[in-house]
DNA sequence: TTGTCTATGTCAAAGTCCTGACACCAAGAC
DNA sequence: GTCTTGGTGTCAGGACTTTGACATAGACAA
């Protein structure tokens, strides 16, 4: 309540920020993709999907940061509301690539216009060399986290 | 697997780098916390209580981005392990104002210098123009976020 | 005083996600 | 050929977090 005496250096330390950063932009994704009765994992598998058809389970839950586990109960629900199709057999390996059908393509149509409107509403105020300094100065950060103590 | 036809346009996304960093973080700080027995929303805890002391249950979910249930369970492990002290009694209202024992100073100590040199490493390469930078461009994605949209 | 609103602490139930484990398949080393 | 290694899909089990709900306490207005 009272201003503290150790002056609040919590709020200044970039990893701080950058959670705080995150979480926002969670909620607001929560928020516009609720009326499409998407989640988020559900969403960033569309749109995987969408750029690189034929991507397996074990690659979507990577490029959306979840587990296999999580991202095949996530295909399953996806699957059952006719948005993606896996064949039954593994064409080689054990891979099953999994495909947008048409209902699919519609709701990540509506989907990463919602997104778009959330990221673009994010980045308001900052100019185009700001956003890339931002991305780059990021993926430094990502680069220095996972260099060698990855796992 | 092959070249994407259509470019690979989520890895350029901001929001997408976001999260990634963000993920990042997470797993640094998991593993750098995890020898001092010690979880990311209790080291938060302990954090905001030793630049803030007395906040409650409430002020200490918002500091953590948790919610009050999460953050109670939180504080009943630290008091369990003698880190932390609440009253019995709240002083004023039903807050109950939280406070770091000597054990949690000391492990406070502990864990703030791993997770320092997390931080550390992510910022590596990067100036302090540029750090600077980052948190405030970080900063104003917050707020465009939660500016009325909130809740 | 009374009523309303907001905020807090806490309980129970539900959901979510991850850790651990197993079986299977391909590729390269021996 | 055989064996080892790495990658994949899947099945529980458990840990963690959130959602929903309730009782309580202060602030403010009628």
């Amino acid at each position: 309540m009272s201003t503290p005496e150790t002056v609040g250096r919590v709020e200044e330390a970039v990893g701080y920020v950058l959670k705080q950063a995150a979480v926002a932009l969670r909620n607001s994704m929560d928020a516009a993709l609720r009326p499409l009765h998407l989640t988020v994992p559900q969403y960033a598998c569309l749109e995987l999907l969408g750029q690189r058809p034929g991507l397996s389970n074990a690659e979507l839950a990577r490029g959306a940061f979840v587990t296999r586990q999580s991202m095949n109960v996530v295909l399953r629900g996806l699957e059952a509301r006719g948005l993606v199709t896996r064949p039954e057999t593994a064409p080689r390996g054990r891979e099953l690539p999994t495909a947008l059908t048409e209902t699919g393509r519609e709701h990540l149509q509506a989907a990463s216009a919602a997104v778009r409107n959330v990221e673009k509403k994010m980045c308001a105020g900052l100019t185009p060399a700001h956003q890339r300094d931002l991305r780059k100065s990021l993926t430094a950060c990502v680069r220095n986290l996972t260099e060698d103590r990855q796992r």
